[in-house]
DNA sequence: TCTTGTTCGGTAACCGGTGTCATAACCCTG
DNA sequence: CAGGGTTATGACACCGGTTACCGAACAAGA
């Protein structure tokens, strides 16, 4: 007598109910091939009946591994976050797959020690790694070693195709600074992401890409570091407005920055976009709340996401098409207010 | 021979290094008082050594109870869902306890039953409810049937002290709408949130508080509804700037509405704070970052998670203090540039 | 010395699934 | 109709813990 009343059907009820073994209903379960067509149309009857649903934890027992994505990241960038969350929530929602969220101490040294700990005890299916952590090629040996699956995110593709789902971001800022260019923006200045991260230094690049295609050249004395917050955007556009009056366009490696590069326009009493145009890059929240609306670059982070959690779900029972698909996606150019052509001088 | 090198270390491994059975190897493990105090020190020692931790996924069936906290929401303001998750993950670093995330669709007609599948399927040690689903009754009673722990987050107290984490609304709204009355305001608009919010219906409460101290009345005519997003928020307040020329503030009931009659204002052409003072609610990250910096009144919800979180833990080996504290989590005006006194007529 | 009680630790079954291997029933072939 | 190859199903151990229950060792009381 295994159900109680109270509790739920078990795999012993389903069998002794369908007078058979529970192996024969385990292989109805898994979908084996080898089963009578008979049998498996009983047996499906009488689970749907009685509502019986595998228990993940004896599953996950037997099998040693869990029906987990775990979502593991050191990113302070709430919206990334959240975004990806969301885009893997979307292709979980209806199959027996949950969404653990496992956050680590940026660049703490028991990093590493951490997310092995994790994976060893959760045995998640697979992980999705955001940056930068997603950069760190000790942890994509951790989960070869481990046997877990893994999609690392990043600014560029990071690993073979079924493990990445990369943005284009140099190409995306290459494109938005020529796209001040072709207004007619000669004086251009950048607030670059800190060191060390991967996204940083390919919007660096797409910068100077766009600024060797000339006609003017690249200025490195128009260029300031920020550290992706909101402050650090301040005080860099305070910097570039003081040390380059002739300015008339700035981009930035984020929307906060972008956002604290506003502030610092406007304490100056300049007009955005008359007197100062700004590009932001991400496409937050915040972005479209601005005043004037920014004009920044679409991270597609919700595509992303799904496209991480398809390839995690690729072979298995809850497969998506375009699993394998190409790893990389495009960012684009949301055209707001915040980008005009400079006035003639 | 259970460890073949590669794998971990299993309760019978450390046993057999201990010279017992496995299940005083299992009393170390939990704590059991009925030990004798070398024994237990040999075989922590040796667990200290071989980096043993217990399988989850063995022990989630044998309790029939997971080391899972689950967050259950349908709630679509991202910025309030990432501080509750981010409250609780802080609280749960370091123990055995993850964040397991399952959001459900809004008002969709299975939504009961998803929950009730959730939580039969994981048995998670807890779950946090977000409103606006933390309101219904119904799934308070689900858990209580179920034997899973909950606290309900809401904007007034929903249920049991060790069941609730609350904020205090009404009162919060009373006094920052009051802040505007001391300033000199006499003619101020209401953007109040969407009808069967219990958010919504508090901050309008607040807000009538306010007006009925006096001097002034309240006047039904300066309230405009919206849906709690940014275009109801320019709607909203275009309908307000329109049919009420005298208005000198506008009260939203949250950040993106305030961001929304902003921009509405400066299509007018006003200068806010000069002509036209604005407060937000909830001190999301568009607050900081608009121009001018909106006032608005910070809810607690980083502090609300972490309560939640440590209410569901309370009773167990991870507990931490003040998890029985007061439901109740105060919000605060926050000041900044989007308040000023009217000027005079 | 013989109970009696307490403390400590072991044995076996169990949680609810899965893998391996055996076996019965069936079909076809010669 | 014996022999051999499939096909469908079952028996049983196992995953790594926990609980129920039982027994040994030892101290104290009769």
């Amino acid at each position: 007598m295994d159900n109680d009343g109270s509790g739920k059907a078990t795999i012993n009820d389903i069998a002794r109910l369908a007078g058979v073994s529970k192996k024969t209903v385990s292989r109805v379960i898994n979908r084996s091939a080898l089963l009578n067509e008979d049998t498996r149309q009983n047996i499906e009857a009488i689970i749907r009946e009685t509502g019986y649903v595998p228990n993940p934890q004896a599953r996950a027992l037997a099998l040693r591994r869990n029906f987990l994505i775990g979502l593991v990241h050191d990113n302070p960038n709430a919206q990334m976050v959240l975004g990806v969350q969301q885009g893997i929530l979307g292709v979980l929602k209806g199959t027996e797959y949950e969404l653990i969220v496992h956050p680590v101490d940026r660049g703490s040294t028991t990093m590493v020690a951490d997310i092995r700990q994790f994976v060893e005890r959760q045995r998640p299916h697979g992980i999705v790694l955001l940056p930068p952590i997603s950069e760190n090629p000790e942890l994509a040996e951790l989960c070869r070693q481990l046997g877990c699956r893994y999609v690392r995110m990043g600014s560029d593709v990071l690993d073979a195709p079924e493990n990445s789902v990369a943005s284009n971001d140099r190409a995306a800022v290459h494109a938005a600074v020529r796209h001040l260019v072709d207004l007619g923006h000669r004086f251009i200045g950048l607030i670059a992401g800190p060191e060390g991260f991967r996204s940083a230094f390919e919007r660096f690049e797409g910068f100077k890409d766009a600024m060797y295609d000339g006609p003017m050249h690249f200025n490195a004395q128009a260029v300031e570091r920020g550290d992706y917050r909101f402050e650090s955007g301040i005080a860099a556009g305070e910097r570039l407005l003081a040390n380059e009056p002739r300015l008339t366009a700035i981009f930035a490696s984020n929307d906060e920055m972008a956002a604290g590069a506003l502030h610092a326009a406007k304490r100056r009493g300049l007009d955005v976009p008359g007197d100062l145009s700004i590009v932001g890059f991400d496409d937050t929240a915040i972005a479209a709340h601005l005043w004037p609306p920014l004009t920044t670059v679409r991270w597609p982070i919700l595509e992303m996401g799904r496209a991480a959690a398809r390839k995690l779900l690729a072979g298995t029972r809850d497969a998506q098409p375009e699993a394998a698909g190409d790893p990389l996606f495009l960012s684009t150019l949301i055209e707001r207010a915040s980008v005009a052509s400079p006035r003639v001088a």
